[in-house]
DNA sequence: TGTACATCAGTGAACGCGCGTTCACTGATGTAC
DNA sequence: TGTACATCAGTGAACGCGCGTTCACTGATGTAC
């Protein structure tokens, strides 16, 4: 912590990485303003220069977590290449990696609890995302038989609950009550998932 | 509301049914002692005369979920009759069905944040229902050539997590934003699952 | 059947606490001249 | 280069609130005789 005067500086940004840190080690119902603003060495006053409120502290620290996920869905997805199936594998990594590297984000985006709403300015970035999964499950579609065909936007429903599943239920606590590791099990999981459409050979 | 007396009569279960009103209704951590005291028609000192505090209530509440969960599941599983196959879908189905029914119990079970560990009733009866589905699965795992069986804890697993992704991510926010029925989705994600397997035939 | 008494489930007042939020203020910064 | 002044990011004290929890108490119930 380098000293500071009078001026912060850089507050805003300074809030919400403390609040980021806060939601990490204590889940977003145990994020307080009250905290944040200590945290970044600063009055709970101070914190209405930069933001409406506790819930519009907490809806910006969501915000730029749906930023970061659609950008490494994107550069995962790597626009189908090199080929549909692989840029879909690589997009569920992608998830389980955002949620593993940036899990106070993740907890603000998925388990806060806040409505989208009540904040405009997340529905566009979290349809954004959304968007990527959806893509490369419409990529994928395009390789199977038109007749059993699921429609893709189900695909991708799938795999976002699965993976949204095994984040939840096997990467907290700290892999202790999981059986796998949480990135094989969903490796695993979609990979028999896409051997049931067909699009993955019966053996191996 | 029937009158009553300086004695309530059943209290102690009147608490859990009030705590799992508030639970459904504003999510596991809008739940308070004082609140579901006054639902009760009680002075929240009295909530002290059946449980050491709030958490305990909250236990209770998550270790009748427990209880009901499991029972379901077994009602469900049937002893995996009339065929492994169609047990274990009939507990998938049931794993939802739960969901959408005791909406309190299952706030509390998986989103109240309240560690295991540190009540111990909860532990025992929890990894009772966990073992439904994992008998389930070992007995569908029975059908599959050896080389190429995965786990029957993984693709328990693998249930578990599509199961609780779809509860948490469509089942809530009262369908608008859900593109699909929960139960469909969940039925169809298994069942491509289980062609993965190599347990339903390629075709529909 | 009637009385004394133990039991214990509930009351009501009080506590300390941390919360989010407000307000008048003050100190630092940067710009105009 | 130096001074006056507007701007505005931060302070510090205060607020009302609802929380979980405690405590001495009281009223209802049921049992012993």
């Amino acid at each position: 912590m380098t000293k500071r005067g009078y001026h912060h500086g850089n507050l805003r940004q300074a809030l919400v990485e403390a609040a980021l840190d806060l939601i990490a080690e204590k889940g977003p119902q145990g994020f307080t303003l009250s905290e944040a603003s200590k945290a970044a060495d600063v009055t709970p006053a101070a914190v209405y220069r930069h933001f409406a409120g506790r819930d519009d502290l907490l809806a910006e620290v969501a915000r730029q977590g749906y930023e970061i996920f659609a950008a490494l869905m994107e550069y995962a997805f790597n626009d189908g290449k090199p080929s549909a199936l692989a840029a879909f594998e690589a997009t569920g990594r992608a998830y389980l990696a955002f949620a593993r590297k940036y899990p106070g984000h993740y907890m603000a985006m998925f388990e806060s609890g806040l409505s989208p709403q009540a904040y405009p300015d997340l529905a566009p970035v979290a349809a954004k995302a959304r968007s990527v999964l959806e893509r490369a499950a419409e990529g994928l579609s395009q390789h199977l038989p038109f007749g059993k065909r699921p429609p893709a936007t189900m695909v991708s429903a799938h795999i976002w609950a699965m993976s949204h599943g095994v984040v939840e239920l096997y990467m907290r606590g700290n892999g202790a009550k999981s059986p796998f590791p949480p990135e094989e099990l969903l490796e695993a999981g979609i990979g028999i998932y896409l051997r049931g459409l067909g699009l993955l050979p019966p053996d191996q």
